[in-house]
DNA sequence: GTCCAGGTGTTCC
DNA sequence: GGAACACATGGA
């Protein structure tokens, strides 16, 4: 595929999705819908894909990875601000997937306050248990496909908190019953406008602000949508608020109006830098009140 | 042992 | 309205 400038690493292993795995050759694997996929970057703005399906015109393929942005014409939207810049030039070519909704809730409804590496965990046993089988190439290990709604309601809570998600059972479950039902449509939130689909998205149970937006950004297409996490808060408030120390709401408001119509590309350059900035030398927390810096970057 | 993780829902003032 | 707390689990 012609990609453009594209970061495949910092795009795939961002903590957008949650089933991607870097082969030793630097290749990487993973499964989209019922097809397996291998991607690498072969230099050149191009990117070498193989599936096991008949992959047709790859337009699928094209779709979820986002090539045909233009990252650098969306940089260009984002304000002028120096903070962001170095975010956005530490990773250039980061892109914003289009994940399936369904797949994209679900693994999300796993996310809260839960490291990334064991959402991939969660999801990768609940894959297992009740996905379906996916055709892989001879020699690689078996894949299976992200359950489906109606699977996991069947399924019953106890048998998912048996997948290490804890409390968060109960919470994919209710959902699951409600997508199964056909109370919450994941396919249709793309043409309800942000307002309306992140409301509806609220209206599950463990789907909160945050979670709702991750849906709206990384599977429905809407490019202002900007999750605040914890990573996202710390970055906002050393980036621009050093001195003073705004509450959480405060600081979801500045972000709806300062990073313009596609925030939430800005959003995903300032937590992939700060996340990957902060694995570094350790002993630098608890360095005091004062959030001046707190350790990030402090030249 | 203690702290923290791509939060949310409930309870309390 | 907002602060404080509970909620499972596992790694640093």
């Amino acid at each position: 595929l012609d990609a453009g400038e594209y970061h495949l690493a910092a795009t795939l292993d961002s903590g957008q999705a949650f089933r991607w795995v870097r082969r030793a050759d630097g290749a990487w694997e993973g499964v989209i819908g019922r097809r397996w996929v291998e991607i690498s970057d072969i230099g050149g703005g191009r990117l070498e894909v193989g599936a096991q399906e008949d992959p047709g015109d790859w337009g699928w393929l094209r779709a979820y990875l986002g090539v045909d942005d233009d990252p650098v014409a969306i940089a260009r939207t984002f304000p002028p601000d120096p903070q962001l810049r170095e975010a956005v030039s530490a990773f250039p070519g980061l892109r914003v997937l289009r994940q399936d909704p369904w797949e994209c809730l679900a693994s999300f409804i796993l996310s809260s306050t839960k490291r990334i590496v064991q959402i991939r965990q969660v999801v990768g046993m609940l894959c297992e248990r009740f996905g379906e089988v996916v055709d892989v190439p001879s020699g690689h290990h078996p894949e299976h496909s992200f359950p489906k709604a109606a699977a996991l309601a069947s399924a019953g809570e106890d048998a998912l908190r048996g997948c290490r998600m804890g409390f968060r059972a109960r919470y994919l479950h209710a959902t699951a019953v409600r997508v199964a039902s056909g109370a919450l449509d994941p396919d249709r939130l793309s043409r309800l406008g942000l307002p309306l689909a992140r409301a509806e998205l609220m209206a599950c149970p463990g789907v909160g602000r945050k979670i709702a937006d991750c849906v709206l950004l990384f599977s429905c297409g809407y490019p202002a949508a900007f999750p605040v996490d914890v990573w996202v808060l710390r970055a906002l408030r050393e980036l621009y608020f050093p001195t003073r120390r705004p509450n959480p709401a405060r600081l979801l408001a500045f972000s709806e109006s300062h990073f313009g119509p596609y925030g939430g590309h800005a959003q995903q350059h300032l937590f992939h830098y700060f996340r990957t900035r902060s694995v570094r030398p350790a002993s630098v927390r608890r360095t005091g009140g004062v959030a001046s810096g707190g350790g990030f970057g402090a030249a």
